[in-house]
RNA sequence: GCCCUCGUAGCCCAAUGGCAGAGGCAAGCGGCUUAAACCCGCUCCAGUAUGGGUUCGAGUCCCAUCGAGGGCACCA
């Protein structure tokens, strides 16, 4: 029984105690010592929201990012690799009013349980570089790069009709509404028209889209793409219409101004100025206020609905074809989006299905001018888009598509009738929020310089103390009600003037944290500059695909303004990008209330952390979502068992040669070390976890039926798999580690140098084909040339009787894997 | 509706166009044990969703169909 007991590994609690306080002195994982020779590397995980206790998402996260961390250490590098808690934000505060706290209590408290949780995971961050985005010293610089993109005109305020949630009671972000949807709370999104603050984002749409070449390959081809239908690019034309009774002419959007001749009214967007303007002196602008009313509540919901039958109002004025020279009645519709292109079109409804449903509601007139070869929209309904030839159309008859949009483009320019353009559906970034848990917009309104920048050296802008604010949402900042705080001096002539009370979208504390792990205290500049220039760009940022759109997008945006003021001289901030899929349970997403939930907490408690860690990595590939029913702690479990068994068996002293041991275990041990590697570098993790676990049976094999435990090559086999093994399971690794006799930390140890004379086999099996089908074997040296493989297969005696008498067509040679006759 | 990805053993998953199995789970048999669990050893299991095509050779490349997942969808 005592006996059973040595040979046991010790039990997850007991190895907690005795390597967590080894490692908190090591600190194997610190990347700041400037005399450090490494090469550098930086390996970044997504900082999580302290929304409570870590969960099983944030275990498949961090094991993957350790995985690729740990690796680079082994392989020599000084990986930075931090972490960090996007603290600000919407769910801590409604957490906090739920509860009654204080939001800054509340998230602090649940730092510091993620923080324990995650030393105990065993994660490899660098503790020394922690930063918490809630704190002043994080936001001030917040505060400061939204002042510098103000001095550059990035930063604006304007009216606009906004994205509203009615439950939030704050605005939103184009990028935060799902399909009508609040991305947070899921209700129903309507239109508001209110002065916001804007990060101008949409200067930098081509070089968002450009940038996207250096990213092709290493980061996934859907979050690519994802961006790409964000940002929506599209060639066309602005053609100028005249409106009768109005010197002015307005600029339509078009991408097929090849249709202009086929155009039969006008529409312009119900809630655009122009719309507006138009309706105000006419007859119908009671009709018109009570349209625009009814499109201004109506959820993007209702709007977005493409069953919906379009609705709109005539104003009963004219728009003057610029071709040709014919009266297009004008209408205002909510079809027509004021902030994309100018907010008025040109309707074509025989070549534009919206157009058509339009005209099919008020009975307009349908004329084809591109011949498909398609039924008659006009009697169908069915628009036509695709390719022609232009008919009904004066100079543009005969032309195919791509001609005639030429063609017609260089007329209006000619003629200063229009002109060639793109066209985004990027919009600028609406960074204001009328919540009190961000960062304070560093602006002071005053009555008579207006809006006034707060100061540098006044940041940063604090928030006031929460006691005594109302933080419910109630559409209005809570700061407005902090008198003492809202109320200040104008920095330009010292008359009173009031603070802005808006806080900043939390997407702009992830836009640039990464720059700030590189020296989280400096307190002289928002990051280090040298500093960024030896670390940047982030080798390889590892995190969930929900963040395709919205943080990565902003994240650069916000490196390539920075690269402008010339503190970063990279344009994209992450040059490789993992994303890792969910945890699930039996097929669906985990939640209380779906009652199938896991809790991480109890899986550690009863499997140990390397079990779990080690199951996350083994489940799958790192991209695919992993069904947690489907996943065997206990197997990882007993994996480890027999690893750390393994290394309990050698015999032989530290430091012998392992050029003295047994040679097939040695090509083994180099093998397999080899693929592990190849495995981690290209994502294979489940690969890699393969591979140790044949390095432990060769092992195994070796001390009980072949060289011995004695044997330096097994040694060295167990070495390799200590290390090996340290990226999946640090507690086991460091046990193996201690078992062969070294000083900890195995995170140190370094790779095993893979010989490449151990990967070329002497003599290999080559495989003898007759027509694809295999016939026989044979072993041939593994230099062997072709023409002599030919003539030992060819000799071969199975190949012989089975060839003898049928014609040889062909013979196809593989040296030394491969021969195939074809008969 | 449009675009992308993926269908391999009972299950999770491997296989530079060249022997379908690396590894694991589950199952079965044997050993250890008073017994069970643990542990150790061995074994079983698919011709790769379907139908065509390219090739000396296809899980891998091409086309179509079916199925699953994801993205986009009044952006003129």
């Amino acid at each position: 029984m005592t006996e059973e007991r040595a040979t046991q590994m010790p039990a997850p609690d007991v190895l907690q105690q005795k390597w967590l306080p080894v490692w908190e002195k090591l600190a194997p994982f610190r990347s700041g010592d400037l005399t450090d020779v490494r090469p550098k590397k930086y390996v970044l995980d997504m900082f999580p929201y302290p929304s409570g206790d870590l969960h099983m998402g944030h275990a498949e996260a961090y094991a993957l990012g350790d995985v690729l961390a740990r690796y680079w250490v082994q392989q020599g590098f000084n990986v930075l690799h931090p972490i960090g808690w996007d603290s600000f934000g919407l769910p801590a505060e409604n957490a906090a009013i739920k509860r009654g706290l204080n939001p800054r209590s509340w998230t602090y408290e649940n730092i510091e349980l993620q923080r324990t949780s995650m030393q105990r995971y065993a994660c490899s961050f660098d503790w020394d570089r922690v930063l918490i985005t809630s704190d002043p010293e994080y936001y001030r610089w917040n505060q400061w790069l939204f002042l510098k993109m103000y001095e550059k005109g990035l930063a604006y305020r304007k009216a606009s009709n906004v994205n509203w949630c009615n439950s939030c009671q704050t605005v939103l972000a184009n990028e935060q509404v799902v399909a009508g949807l609040c991305e947070r709370c899921d209700s129903a999104v309507s239109k508001k028209k209110l002065t916001q603050w804007y990060l101008k984002i949409t200067d930098y749409a081509e070089r968002l889209l450009n940038d996207m070449q250096q990213l092709e390959g290493v980061w996934p081809d859907k979050v690519l793409t994802m961006q790409r239908n964000w940002i929506g690019r599209s060639v066309g034309a602005e053609v100028k219409f005249q409106i009768e009774g109005i010197d002015e002419p307005v600029v339509v959007y078009t991408t097929r101004p090849d249709t202009l001749f086929g155009a039969t009214f006008f529409v312009i967007a119900a809630d655009s100025d122009l719309a507006y303007e138009l309706a105000k002196d006419s007859a119908h602008f009671s009709e018109f206020e009570q349209y625009l009313e009814q499109t201004k509540k109506s959820t993007e919901i209702e709007r977005l609905s493409t069953d919906r039958a379009k609705t709109g109002l005539s104003l009963n004025r004219f728009a003057i074809n610029p071709v040709n020279g014919e009266r297009l009645p004008i209408y205002v519709s909510d079809y027509v989006l004021a902030d994309y292109g100018t907010g008025a079109i040109m309707a074509v409804p025989a070549h534009d299905q919206r157009d058509l449903d339009f005209a099919k509601e008020f009975k307009l007139s349908v004329i084809k001018v591109v011949e498909t070869g398609e039924d008659n929209p006009a009697e169908t309904f069915v628009a036509t888009s695709g390719d022609g030839v232009l008919i009904n159309s004066g100079m543009l008859n005969g032309l195919s598509k791509d001609a005639a949009i030429a063609k017609i483009t260089e007329f209006l320019f000619e003629k200063d009738l229009g002109k060639a353009a793109v066209n985004y559906r990027l919009r600028d970034w609406l960074i204001s929020r009328q919540r009190y848990w961000g960062t304070p917009i560093p602006i002071i309104h005053c009555d008579s310089c207006g809006e006034v920048p707060v100061p540098e050296n006044q940041l940063p802008v604090e928030l006031p103390d929460p006691t005594g604010l109302d933080l419910t949402p109630k559409g209005a900042s809570p700061l407005g009600a902090a008198t003492n705080w809202v109320v200040t001096k104008c920095p330009k002539c010292s008359a009173p003037a009031k603070r802005d009370p808006d806080t900043m979208d939390t997407f702009v504390d992830s836009s640039w944290y990464f720059l700030r792990y590189l020296n989280p205290k400096l307190d002289s500049a928002p990051f280090d500059v040298k500093l960024a220039a030896e670390w940047m760009p982030v080798g390889q940022y590892v995190g969930g695909v929900t963040h395709a759109i919205l943080h990565l997008l902003y994240a650069r945006f916000f490196t390539k303004v920075l690269f402008d003021l010339g503190f970063v001289n990279v344009t994209e901030p992450f040059s490789r990008l993992l994303n890792q899929g969910m945890v699930l349970m039996d097929g669906a997403a985990m939640s209380k209330s779906r009652g199938n939930l896991v809790r991480l907490s109890e899986e550690l408690d009863e499997h140990g952390v390397d079990a779990i860690r080690m199951s996350m990595v083994f489940a799958g590939p790192p991209e695919d979502d992993i069904d947690w029913a489907d996943v065997s702690p206990h197997g990882s479990k007993k994996f480890l068992a027999r690893a750390w068994r393994f290394s309990k068996d050698v015999t032989s002293a530290v430091g012998v040669d392992a050029k003295t041991g047994d040679i097939e275990l040695r090509k083994t041990t180099h093998k397999l070390i080899n693929e592990a590697q190849q495995a981690v570098e290209t994502y294979r993790f489940n690969v890699a976890v393969a591979k140790a676990m044949e390095l432990v049976n060769a092992g195994r094999k070796a001390i009980d039926t072949g060289a011995g435990p004695a044997d330096p090559a097994v040694r060295e086999c167990a070495e390799a798999t200590a290390v090996l093994v340290s990226l999946f399971a640090p507690y086991t690794a460091e046990e193996m580690w201690e078992n062969l006799g070294h000083q900890p930390s195995v995170a140190r140890a370094g790779w095993l140098k893979v010989e490449p004379e151990l990967l070329v086999a002497e003599s290999i099996v080559c495989v003898l084909q007759i027509s694809g089908k295999i016939k026989s074997r044979i072993e041939v040296p593994i230099d062997i040339t072709d023409i002599e493989l030919e003539q030992l297969a060819l000799s071969d005696y199975t190949m012989k009787t089975a060839l003898a008498g049928v014609e040889v067509k062909k013979v196809i040679v593989r040296a030394p894997k491969l021969v195939n006759v074809v008969v």
